[in-house]
DNA sequence: CCCGGCTATTTGGTGTTGCTAAGTACCGGT
DNA sequence: ACCGGTACTTAGCAACACCAAATAGCCGGG
């Protein structure tokens, strides 16, 4: 889409990724691909690879190496207790954040 | 509120100050304490005016120094026709991400 | 047989953005 | 004269997404 979706992906993205291995375990290029078909066109190949080494490091995620039948293995990631954690103060966040737009949005600051 | 909402607003508070002066004028003492009334406690005082500097030099915005009975003339930015036309793009970009998100939140990728 | 194409991950350097912290400046009340 | 509130500026820092290129395994075609 462009830079200003490139902007507002800071901080939002590792919560993107976070609410997907919510739903279930993936890998890198399986998440950059299913991003890609949900509009999100121009996220860049290593930006989830980064993402990813992140929150490993953080502890927000298991990892399983899986050999492929197509290629070299696939680290597979998985919410862990500590993730989903994260993640629900995520969505509280972005709540909070979403809210005040939406007022923004109708109405403006002369309320 | 901490780290996770600081990373968030990378994107988005530009679209929020220009929102604001979508509104109506405004200078930076005056946004920033808004801010804070809003719940953003934590926005830091010079990033505000480190912003209207930014979308001053992108031609978003006009300026007029206006003298102040109490302290040193202030700034007062107004949203322009360039900044009303980037302020849209913002808002399409910000309801595109904002329905991902929502998907998200209800349902994951397991669909 | 090896070369291109798909799968899959890694690494190094860049630009934007918000934060911290300190400083400048103007005013009124004590 | 000084202090606190108003109002803006500047310099350095950290986090995050981007781009480009490299690595590596597997497959099928020429």
């Amino acid at each position: 889409m462009g830079k200003l979706v490139t902007e507002m992906l800071k901080g939002t993205l590792e919560g993107i990724v976070l609410a997907v291995l919510g739903g279930r375990p993936a890998y890198g290029y399986e998440i950059t691909a299913w991003l890609r078909e949900q509009g999100f066109s121009d996220i860049a190949e290593g930006t989830i690879y980064a993402l990813l080494v992140r929150i490993e490091q953080r502890g927000l995620v298991d990892v399983e190496k899986v050999p492929s039948e197509k290629g070299p293995p696939r680290k597979v990631y998985s919410l862990n207790a500590q993730g989903r954690e994260y993640l629900e103060e995520f969505w509280s966040t972005w709540s909070f954040l979403a809210e005040r737009l939406e007022q923004l949005r109708k109405g403006g600051k002369q309320t």
